[in-house]
DNA sequence: ACAATATATGCACATATGTTCATTTATTGA
DNA sequence: TCAATAAATGAACATATGTGCATATATTGT
């Protein structure tokens, strides 16, 4: 009941605080979740990937060719986000074209471009 | 005009995605702002200390009490979060309370938490 | 002025991560 | 069945990153 725990020595016990935030703090298993999400998004080559196929599928040369890059550059990042379930493909022939698995990701993505676009006033 | 450049050979011409996709392309400088923020969402340490700053401020010594770390380790990762202005701070005495620059960021994750949830379902 | 406490920081080390090369697998058409 | 093409994958390497130790800085009370 009465956790008082001394916390920054004796003339700073913030538990009301600290018990409040302890209440309503995440479970380790879905902070895991949440961050191996984010560090997808945290690579400028996954997240120019993602990007591009906000609004459409594209193949994978597709991307090489957009992206100016490696084709086995694409086909990692793209193990990476299809192991995530971030993005869904769909194989026609010797191709195999890529688009986001749900609108979370778009969403996300928007959100946190309007706080960086905010930033630059 | 008719951009028909050739991708994954002749018998693959996307031109029209790739150029659509092209014309709201991001530039690169936006990409690595994005990218440099999910960085700083893409480690369990630094996501626990803005999970328990979401709707309080906390001290360094709290968060290291609550989320049981190094005094050191949390003052690193704080260091990344204010040099990325995602976070602000009010020094009190000996003491540096922590809070969260703006709400974009409580916006983020709660998005990205329903994101982790629905894929449970 | 000095001791105690809260926080910040430099350095070093271990681990994680992204890229490329080389190769494999899968699919199509000749 | 064989060659050509698209994509996937394994291994190796270079770089980036998180943590802890030791120490520095700042603030308070004696």
């Amino acid at each position: 009941m009465d956790d008082k725990e001394y916390i920054c020595g004796e003339n700073c016990p913030h538990y009301q605080n600290i018990s409040k935030v302890k209440k309503m703090e995440l479970n380790i298993e879905q902070i895991e979740e949440l961050s191996n999400m984010f560090k997808l998004f945290a690579d400028n080559t996954r997240l120019r990937i993602i990007c591009s196929i906000l609004n459409t599928e594209l193949c994978v040369c597709d991307l090489c060719e957009l992206l100016n890059l490696n084709q086995s550059t694409v086909s990692h990042q793209l193990q990476l986000l299809r192991n995530a379930k971030l993005v869904k493909y769909r194989k026609e022939g010797k191709q195999v074209f890529y688009s986001l698995q749900d609108e979370h990701i778009e969403k996300i993505i928007s959100l946190s471009l309007e706080h960086i676009l905010e930033g630059e006033k």
